[in-house]
DNA sequence: TCTATTGAGTACCAATCCAGTCCCATTTGG
DNA sequence: CCAAATGGGACTGGATTGGTACTCAATAGA
């Protein structure tokens, strides 16, 4: 399984080549051209991101994009949020009130709980770390001692 | 955006029924009935997790379903798995032969390093801390201070 | 041995969602 | 005033998913 959608895939790819030359306006064609995406899509995408705030836009003639702020002070759970909305493992995480099962779901709380470890793991990485050329590694997620390997198989 | 399917949240919550009575052997109906889902959905999620080897399956009359190991010795990684598939942020951290930006593309260590992350949370809870009236409570994942909360809006 | 019961496997359908495109309004520099 | 650029929709083809149905295989019990 997939956990995020294309679109927000490349939604990091583009808030990451902004991130690369912080100073310059980009464009939606151009940074379409930069990053090989789609130029419809990019512009989609810059768009959203746009409206969440992550990058600001100038309307107009000779218009563009660049970062609202600090790529370092950027975190990639708000890029992927921005394109895909808030992020949940499970229906009840994300709409409770859609889910008939609250008074008997016991394993509610603890979705709750997996949130927010995965959650934690996308908001620790920056555009920063990401445009960095060695891979930032972040402690593993809060772990049981008892717990087995990350990857198992 | 929500990561788990609903036949992967329903997965968890089937195995974490039969978590409860570990003891006995119920068939398809009767753990339909028990859940509140329709019964040839739990019937397809059974079958898959027999398939993988969460649990084994008696075939013929009398016949049944119970876990194959202890409640505390299986992952919600592994129920997750077992339905949606091997869990992965991106395309290319699952097919990494499907991405052609392989050569240029500055993101994919990462992706991998956030992988490593959001599976240890999923394989750090096992289906024995599911059905345990008490939330267990991760310690957050390591935190940017900076950054924003996993659920913002 | 025969039959009812139950899982195994597969095929199938309807509905939803997603990626991608296009169009038009609005803004702004020349 | 015009060209260039974003803003904000609507729209669509295709893929995916949730859910069902049907047939085959295995087993317990009469």
């Amino acid at each position: 399984m997939i956990i995020l959608s294309k679109l927000a895939d490349y939604g990091v790819i583009v808030a990451t080549h902004l991130a690369t030359h912080p100073e310059r306006q980009e464009n939606a064609a151009a940074v379409a051209m930069a990053t090989r995406l789609p130029q419809a899509t990019v512009a989609k995408l810059l768009k959203a991101l746009a409206h969440a705030g992550l990058v600001t836009a100038t309307r107009g003639a000779a218009g563009g994009y660049r970062l609202a702020r600090p790529a370092g002070a950027i975190s990639v759970a708000e890029v992927v949020a921005a394109i895909d909305g808030d992020i949940g493992m499970t229906q009840c995480s994300v709409h409770v009130e859609d889910c008939e099962r609250t008074t008997y779901c016991p394993t509610r709380p603890h979705w709750a709980a997996i949130n927010r470890a995965v959650g934690a793991a996308l908001v620790a990485v920056t555009l920063n770390d990401m445009i960095s050329p060695f891979a930032f590694l972040p402690a593993a997620a809060p772990q049981r001692d008892s717990a087995p390997e990350t990857a198992r198989t």
